[in-house]
RNA sequence: GGCGGGGUAGCUCAGCGGUAGAGCAGGGGAUUCAUAAGCCCUUGGUCGCAGGUUCGAUUCCUGCCCUCGCUACCA
């Protein structure tokens, strides 16, 4: 099957924190369970890199606005290798295909006579552009804005077009009604529900003069502002921000330079933020209607990180480095423990103290050390052949995996990723549990002394024990790419997918009980994940 | 102001008519295969406040208090 997903484009302004990172390890999650799943994925994310804001900051630091756009990119793309992001394409707004994409939009736009003429007039600050009414402190007759306090603000009025979103409100407010809703958690498709039924006000898709940003394709006569050479008329102005970021997800699916059109299109699934679900869920289908293109299947709202009680973002200066957490717990750890701390639907507290606890607690202390402890156990007594599992039915174990299977596929099929480690997890402390009433090493000692049926129990329950391991690190492996192949090595069984998940049998005939052989010896256990001080280097929030 | 969620153990939350549960954190114990991990037991709650309905309410109703989200053009 086919499955496009996407993640919101990141502003590249600044380094990646944590909290901006978060949204890309889940999509990446899903991603490879997709691809381990033997969906045909393609997993889109990126960076939004025009705005006056960004001109503005690159000539503070005198640069071009590319080489500065550029160096904050190397720096996301840093920061998610590390982390084991696995896109199938990182899309930069600046990216040629996408300007080409984004001219397109508007033209279908215009053809269908949904964009117009108007004016735009507001407060408008010389360091950040226009500021809403809501957003200013007035100061006598004028205005200024809180991020500038010195810098008063002018009353703006330009000549713009106008995207006619209010055309669209019946069509919105029945895709909306749908059941499933396509906006998802569904009480973020009920605030987008209340906001349609207010009533909808066009708004302004293109900004006078070329500054950095795509050349509007259009005049104000209605003829091409762009010359059959390419080069485009500055009169025209350029596109405004949700014409140009939000049509990435277009061009990551081929529009409008491939044959067939946008090939990937509709998305699948597209995770954002909650600050921009209005965009994405009222705008977003409104214009690809307007081009003739589909909404996309489903919207998934995830909730922010926050540092006590307050969301972690640059400007409060609150927020974790994915790059520390990395260096601390390794990619496997950091991948999990954002997954696991935070609810997908919902806003969670993260401090690094809550990190590592969760880290030693979860990983270390009852995975990890389920591993080691089983794989010695089994080396011990059966060198030469790893134990295989009794049948499901026989085994308390394999009876489990079955429920546990269910639950974690379809929380994953409901993006309630937390879910789906939570439904793994719970069988790792059911493992943890087995081998303590079990009492293999009581077992190995009567086998030891020639006891044949005692022999057969140990090599059930730690087979049975072996096979749990390897069944929770295959579909735990989306959150823990590195070390779930790590774990089947040892286990003397081969990882059949890629660095990406790619390749191999499908997740769900993996996952059979039983379903694999080990077809070498068990090998010696290293701590998967080494257990940390709990008051080691805590770079805290910055 | 309007609309919609919440307020339950130190923390994060589940429960939603018969006087309360999980995980983590804290305390104790028995063990030893294991990353001094795991396992067992356990301390913590007038279930926001005040009324009402009911044989009986954390659970239903009303009022109030507090809190969070949405309430248009920031990337």
């Amino acid at each position: 099957m086919r499955y496009y997903l996407t993640t919101a484009i990141a502003y590249a302004n600044n380094k990646p924190g944590l909290h901006t990172l978060y949204e890309v390890i889940g999509a990446d999650a899903i991603a490879r369970w997709r691809r381990m799943s033997g969906d045909d994925v393609r997993f889109l994310t990126g960076t939004d890199e025009y705005s006056v804001n960004i001109a503005t900051r690159a000539a503070e630091e005198g640069m071009s606005p590319q080489d500065f756009v550029d160096a904050k990119v190397a720096l996301f793309q840093s920061s998610e290798a590390r982390l084991l992001i696995s896109p199938d394409r990182f899309i930069r707004t600046t990216d040629a295909d996408h300007l080409l994409a984004a001219q397109e939009m508007v033209r279908r736009s215009h053809a269908a006579g949904d964009i117009y003429l108007g004016s735009y007039e507001g407060w408008y600050c010389p360091n950040e552009g226009f500021r809403t009414e809501t957003d200013v402190e007035r100061v006598g007759d004028g205005a200024v804005c809180p991020n500038h306090p010195g810098v008063a603000l002018e009353w703006l009025k330009e000549q713009n077009w106008f995207f006619k979103l209010s055309a669209y409100q019946a069509r919105l407010e029945a895709w909306l009604s749908q059941d499933p809703s396509p906006v998802q958690p569904a009480y973020r498709r009920n605030e987008m529900l209340g906001f349609v039924r207010q009533g909808l006000e066009d708004f302004s898709i293109s900004r006078e003069g070329a500054g950095w940003g795509i050349p509007f394709p259009i005049r104000a006569d209605g003829t091409s502002a762009i010359a059959h050479d390419g080069t485009a008329d500055p009169s025209a102005g350029t596109i405004y921000v949700w014409y140009d970021a939000l049509i990435n997800y277009l061009t990551g699916a081929g529009f409008p330079v491939s044959p067939d059109g946008a090939p990937w299109w509709p998305a699948d699934l597209q995770i954002i933020g909650k600050d921009i679900n209005r965009f994405h869920s009222v705008f977003w289908p409104a214009m690809l209607w307007s081009a003739g293109l589909e909404a996309p299947k489903q919207i998934w709202v995830h909730g922010w990180l926050l540092s006590s009680g307050e969301r972690m973002s640059k400007s409060r200066g609150n927020f974790l480095d994915p790059d520390d957490a990395v260096a601390a717990l390794g990619a496997d750890g950091a991948r999990f423990v954002a997954l696991r701390e935070v609810p997908f639907d919902r806003d969670g507290e993260v401090s690094w103290d809550s990190i590592i606890r969760r880290y030693n607690s979860e990983l270390a202390n009852d995975f990890g050390n389920l591993v080691n402890r089983a794989v010695t156990m089994a080396q011990r007594s059966f060198p030469d052949t790893a134990p295989p599992p009794r049948a499901a039915a026989a085994s308390p174990l394999g009876t489990a995996w079955a429920a546990t299977r269910t639950r974690a596929s379809d929380a994953m099929g409901q993006v309630a990723l937390h879910e789906w480690l939570g439904a793994l997890w719970e069988l790792v402390g059911t493992a943890n549990r087995f081998v303590d009433s079990e009492k293999p090493w009581e077992l190995a000692k009567a086998a030891k002394d020639g006891d044949a049926a005692a022999r057969e129990q140990l090599s059930g329950v730690l087979g049975d024990l072996l096979e749990t391991c390897r069944l929770i690190s295959l579909y735990a492996a989306p959150a823990i790419p590195r070390v779930a192949a790590q774990v089947w090595e040892l286990l003397g069984h081969r990882w059949p997918y890629d660095e990406d998940g790619h390749g191999g049998p499908a997740l769900e005939k993996l996952g059979e009980w039983g379903a694999c052989v080990a077809d070498r010896p068990l090998s010696s256990p290293v701590p998967l994940f080494p257990r940390l001080e709990r008051d080691e280097q805590s770079p805290a929030t910055r």
